[in-house]
DNA sequence: CTACGGGTTGGAGTGCGCTCCAACGCAAGC
DNA sequence: GCTTGCGTTGGAGCGCACTCCAACCCGTAG
């Protein structure tokens, strides 16, 4: 059964902080949140579902603007469906297009990782000139 | 051989606009850059590569300040290759958990997709009942 | 010799996305 | 009945990373 939550528990959960998911709610991220007898919001099963959507579309660099409308169009049922999968769609590609660029990245990285590894064991410079003072080889490899 | 090259040229090459490279230099993300007699920056073919390392860097969530201590060390020599290829190491590790976390927000996003595509397709609404009215389940189809 | 299309500088301004704050409300425990 | 702890609101403030601007300087083409 899908017990109601506190704020505390879905910042926990989401990893937003408190402020950010009444500032969601304000913006028209998130649907607005049903309160209980005190005026609390009490987050429902679907209300934090929805709260993980967001989270991964905001994370992967949907704007504040373009989540703002999806999730408005969820308020407006069945008619909206092709817009919003087309929406999805459009950033879906973007985000395929992130993840190519990230592991060309991460290659690069890895690449620069292996040089400076590699200049560390032999002991030369950048320049392919050999460390010789023994001082600046010992400096060289540590962290220091 | 390496024919030194104007801002313009280095912004057209690295996506970076004049203002972000001259920004950069200021702010010692890139080491100074080369002046020709009339004091406009002349790139050199090791300005540009670092530029594109420091792009990588940057994209892939490296703060300015690391970015810069990065930077500031490979003016000081064989003496910091340990620092740097540590501070590059722990850096792969954040660009990793980046990757993994990506995949699976494409993942849940694909979900989704997938979702609104069945839907469509069997003209149903998201609590699974049918869509009756014939006007907003060709609306549910359309993108406008 | 003048206009133009580049470049330079220092400094101010901007947009995004939160984040913090003050003042207040409510309910439970000592 | 007072403190503590959790929540509420509206509004101000902030950090990051640029981005824009005004004033000025060159070299070249007409």
């Amino acid at each position: 059964m899908s017990t109601a939550v506190t704020i505390a528990e879905v910042a926990g959960r989401t990893g937003l902080s408190k402020d950010t998911l009444r500032w969601y709610e304000a913006e028209g991220l998130i649907p607005s949140v049903h309160r209980d007898a005190s005026g609390h919001r009490a987050y429902d099963d679907a209300a934090i579902r929805v709260i993980e959507l967001v989270v991964r579309l905001r994370r992967t660099g949907m704007p504040v603007r373009e989540t703002k409308d999806f999730v408005a169009m969820t308020r407006q049922g069945a008619a909206t469906h092709g817009r919003r999968l087309a929406l999805l769609q459009e950033h879906r590609e973007r985000v395929r297009a992130q993840l190519a660029q990230l592991e060309g990245d991460l290659h690069a990285i890895e690449g620069k990782i292996d040089h400076y590894a590699g200049l560390i064991a032999e002991g030369r410079d950048c320049d392919a000139s050999p460390v010789t003072d023994p001082a600046i080889r010992a400096q060289q490899r540590s962290l220091g």
